[in-house]
RNA sequence: GGGCGCGUAGCUCAGUGGUAGAGCACACCCUUCACACGGGUGGGGUCGCAAGUUCAAUCCUUGCCGCGCCCA
């Protein structure tokens, strides 16, 4: 078998080898039944989706924590799974179906429903392999779906349980309804857009001949939306408003319907704001809804003038002019201004153009904030209908304990305050969806029993009897014993219309009842929000569950904290009695390279498949990783993507070098004995890294920790430690260079796990052995020693000798590779020892072919200082005096000037008696070494005359 | 209107109560037998502005300017 690495290295092929290598073995979940378990639950990616830039990023984070963890003996479990997105799973559907002049109306809802399974099948693993060439090693033995059988009983357990808690209920009121999708959706599926639109002013007219105070008979009114006075029900003043007061309880005569209403005193109304009226209609917006309700109009009574498209419709009190009926809601403002004006019941707007003339329009121009929705992306409509509602703020009560105790911890901090904000203030949960693909409400409606006219079949289900329970069998039984029939005489129809046929059709309709299912499915978020027990087997108590409820962490988007986090936090601590997690990373989003948010309609989108096949998931991950920082959004900087392509360059070549000079794997988790101040510094910084980058990992810096290594295996392991030890590989260099090697890798194997993997092996065949297991499930760095101080000391003088003569030689322009000798006079005691210990490397890296401990021959010189000892090498008729004079001067200049701020500070007796005491000493060190270092350098600069 | 965050080298970003760092870019040098996806050296910042607290502020407080996000 050959030993050497290829001359350049392949990341597709290293990636594709170990992945399946990994997967295939089971490597990723290794059976460790005795050890502490560390889970992670992945935020579960729409099932027909494909991997964006933002789940390389959420992804990446996970799994460098999952392999650490696993590397540390963790019994580490990634649960991985994908969500059945309702609504956009569905919209991808229909979508297609569009494309072929098809509509899912043209199927049964069974049938849709196969189609959408279909596509599941055809494009559900897209995104799970992409997540597969970002290296994540997620369990995929155990991958989850929202609809799978376990989860969908979970889901309709948890329904039925918060039904019968009295945490779930049906509700009429206003909902946010999407027209295009033709579903309810829930207040944070809603965005608020700027939009240019108008403020209309109108008369509306006193009835019965009442005029206000000051002999005005109308009251204006001014609305952005005029069409819905087609469903106005009121016209609101504030009480104290003395222009009005005498005319609260008088009708108005609305001008287009001729429907009387009543002018209510609110506090809703502003004095200040316009005329201080406002017109009431309570089906179509908000604020007019609590204000209706308010003035004693029951929900039930609250006109409804559009239907599911958002076209009139006729109210019930059948007032809506014919012309009106079908027309979509804009078209019908427009026609609604236009009829007001034409009876001379709109007020225009006057203002002045610049030459002073008037201009008068119809409306008074206003940005308006509109509420679009997220999915489909047009005006949101308030609409009266009858939802299923989860009691939020009763769920969020433990949450917000948890929170505020510490049980769960926030990362980074600062989002703890507008996680409390919207908890505090949460409002029901409208959980129903007019959809057909997702978890459908397991809640059976019947016919209602009146004793005087018999059943009755309301097919609205307001009034229905509701039977909640999780299968059709314990609705019969609920059924049963409510109509006081047998359930063998409770039958099922496919829904409220068929209901009273398939009545009639029974053997005996006397005796027999006929339920139908409520048609809607749940919102997604409801389902994913059990993803942490849910996946874990919940509601059986199995083992798992157990052992892995509560999880270890949660990371993700800041953007789905309220969809999804808070979410889990409630159902977890409700059903589980506990947290889902004691912690939750929330990171930013990923930016376009000018900081932009990416999206398709922008044509900015990074893909991350493309970022992989140009440089390697690798070094994709390590920018992941190295650019996040708690909090701040991620912007997207190819140039560094591939600054970290260059680093796995690097250490395969460090690696090569290596081989080449029989440095192979190493055989002992603790460091070898070392006897040499080199290998002795090496271990010791090996120490040091690994402590900065467990420090790191604790607190979730995944930027100091992928700084770490990198400056670790490349600066002070490729840069000096190699560069030092070249030309020397006795038997202990070699040993302890493999065992650094080995440790680099098993450090840098979160971030990198291919690279990393891939040279661990090629490590060992140098040997001439396998090792006895893979890196991924490798043992974290037990040095089980200390860093050495005095050869530290030594090295770093080494270095300071080596970069002060590189310095001084760039300076004067002499070649780097120009071979000089040096005179130290009278060397301290530690130049004395470095020199002789480290002749060779010296003569290597700092060029110096002989250090002299005598008086410099006389004439032109550089000088160099290294700690306390002045180095003079001759240079007689090579350099410029004048030159190296300034160089040193320019050194020295720089050494009075600190001394001399130094001294100014100590001079201070307020600092001498106030500061710390570590302060004032580390002045005085400094001070000193200041002081000396200006001293040398003027004797250097005496001697050049 | 309320809340949060940001403004540090040309760019992208770390950072600390004692007077600034990284990567990239830039300049110069180096075909040194692992690597030019490399090696070496260097230039460059009144740490947004102003006031305050402090012996000392880029770091704490307040105000202002600019930018972004969330909520109403």
């Amino acid at each position: 078998m050959s030993t050497e690495l290829d001359k350049t290295f392949d990341p597709a092929a290293i990636e594709a080898k170990w992945y399946a290598h990994w997967e295939g073995n089971g490597l990723f979940r290794p059976e460790r039944p005795n050890a502490p378990p560390f889970t992670i639950v992945n935020p579960p990616p729409n099932v027909t989706g494909s991997l964006h830039i933002g789940h390389a990023l959420d992804n990446t984070l996970q799994d460098i924590v999952i392999r650490y963890e696993r590397l540390r003996g963790k019994d580490a479990l990634w649960v991985v799974g994908v969500d059945h997105a309702g609504i956009a799973t569905q919209m991808v559907v229909e979508r297609q179906m569009e494309e072929r002049q098809d509509k899912r109306t043209n199927y049964t809802r069974e049938q849709f429903i196969d189609k959408v399974w279909e596509w599941k099948e055809e494009s559900g693993g897209t995104i799970t392999r992409q997540l597969r060439r970002l290296g994540c090693s997620m369990d995929w033995s155990r991958e989850q779906f929202t609809m799978d059988e376990h989860f969908t009983r979970a889901v309709l357990k948890v329904f039925v349980d918060l039904y019968n808690q009295g945490l779930i209920y049906r509700d009429k009121r206003l909902v946010n309804w999407d027209p295009k999708l033709k579903t309810a959706i829930s207040d944070l599926e809603v965005e608020t857009r700027e939009v240019k639109g108008g403020f209309w002013h109108f008369k509306y007219p006193l009835a019965d001949g009442v005029k206000l105070d000051n002999g005005q008979d109308y009251i204006e009114v001014a609305t952005t939306r005029p069409e819905t006075m087609l469903a106005d029900m009121a016209v609101a003043v504030h009480p104290e408003d003395e222009r009005y007061k005498s005319v609260i309880g008088k009708d108005i005569l609305q001008p287009i319907t001729g429907r009387r209403f009543k002018v209510v005193a609110d506090e809703h109304a502003d004095p200040e704001l316009g005329s201080g009226a406002v017109k009431i209609t309570p089906g179509h917006d908000f604020n007019d809804f609590d204000v209706g309700k308010r003035a004693g109009i029951e929900p039930s009574q609250m006109l409804n003038m559009l239907d599911a498209d958002a076209h009139v419709v006729q109210t019930s009190d059948g007032l809506v002019p014919d012309k009106y009926l079908g027309m979509d809601r804009f078209e019908a403002r427009d026609a609604v201004v236009a009829e007001m004006k034409e009876l001379g019941f709109l007020i225009p707007h006057v203002t002045k153009d610049k030459e002073g003339n008037e201009v008068i329009q119809d409306a008074e121009p206003r940005t308006i904030q509109t509420p679009f929705g997220d999915r489909g992306g047009v005006v949101i409509e308030p609409w009266l209908t009858d939802q299923w509602y989860v009691n939020a703020a009763e769920l969020a009560k433990a949450p917000i304990e948890a929170v505020k105790t510490g049980k769960i911890e926030i990362v980074p901090k600062t989002w703890e305050k507008t996680f409390f904000n919207w908890m505090d203030n949460i409002q029901p949960w409208c959980v129903s969806r007019q959809l057909w693909w997702g978890h459908r409400i397991p809640a059976w409606y019947g016919p209602a029993v009146d004793s005087s006219v018999g059943l009755t079949w309301d097919r609205s289900t307001a009034s229905a009897p509701v039977f909640v329970a999780e299968t059709d069998e314990d609705a019969k039984i609920q059924a049963a014993l409510f109509y006081d029939v047998e359930p063998s005489n409770i039958h099922f129809a496919e829904d409220g219309i068929q209901a009273p046929r398939v009545w009639l059709e029974t053997k005996r309709p006397d005796d027999s009842i006929v339920l139908w299912r409520d048609p809607d499915v749940l919102d997604t978020w409801f389902s994913s929000a059990l993803w942490p027990f849910a996946t874990l087997g919940w509601p059986d108590e199995t083992e798992l569950l157990t052992k892995h409820y509560p999880n270890d962490l949660l990371v993700s988007g800041f953007d789905i904290l309220f969809f999804w986090d808070a979410r889990m936090m409630m159902q977890g601590m409700h059903f589980m009695k506990d947290v889902p997690w004691p912690k939750l990373y929330l990171h930013g989003l990923v930016r376009a390279a000018d900081g932009q948010k990416m999206s398709k309609s922008k044509g900015n989108v990074v893909d991350p498949l493309g970022l992989i096949d140009k440089y390697g998931a690798d070094a994709l991950r390590f920018f992941m990783a190295a650019m996040e920082s708690q909090g701040r959004d991620i912007k997207m900087d190819d140039k560094r993507v591939e600054g970290y392509r260059n680093f796995a360059t690097k250490l395969w070549n460090a690696t090569r070098f290596c081989q080449s000079n029989g440095i192979g794997a190493s055989t002992s988790l603790a460091a070898p004995r070392a006897t040499s101040a080199v290998n002795r510094w090496i271990v010791g910084e090996v120490v040091e890294t690994l402590s900065a980058l467990d420090k790191a990992m604790a607190e979730l810096r995944f930027d100091a920790a992928a700084n770490t290594i990198y400056h670790f295996a490349w600066d002070t392991f490729c840069d000096w430690y190699i560069e030092l030890i070249k030309g020397n590989f006795d038997d202990e260099t070699k040993e302890v260079a493999g065992w650094v090697l080995d440790q680099i890798l098993v450090m840098l194997h979160p971030f990198m796990p291919f690279i990393t993997e891939e040279l661990w092996h090629a490590q060992s065949r140098v040997n001439g052995t396998e090792r006895p297991y893979e890196l991924i499930l490798a043992k974290w760095p037990q040095p089980s020693t200390a860093i050495d101080a005095e050869a530290k000391t030594e090295v770093d003088w080494l270095i300071a000798l080596t970069s002060g003569i590189r310095a001084a030689k760039n300076e004067l322009g002499i070649a780097p590779g120009t071979k000089l000798a040096a005179f130290c006079e009278m060397p301290s005691e530690l130049a004395a020892k470095a020199v002789s210990n480290n002749m060779a490397a010296i003569e290597r890296l700092a060029r110096l072919s002989t250090i002299e401990v005598a008086p410099a021959t006389p004439g032109a010189a550089m000088q160099v200082t290294v700690g306390n000892d002045i180095f003079v090498i001759p240079l007689a008729g090579v350099i410029d005096i004048d030159a190296e004079k300034a160089r040193l001067e320019k050194a020295m200049a720089a050494s009075a000037k600190e001394r001399d701020a130094l001294a100014k500070r100590l001079d201070n007796p307020n600092f001498v008696e106030r500061a710390k005491p570590e302060a004032v000493e580390k002045a005085k060190a400094d001070h000193a070494y200041h002081t000396a270092e200006a001293e040398r350098l003027a004797t250097a600069l005496a001697r050049l005359g």
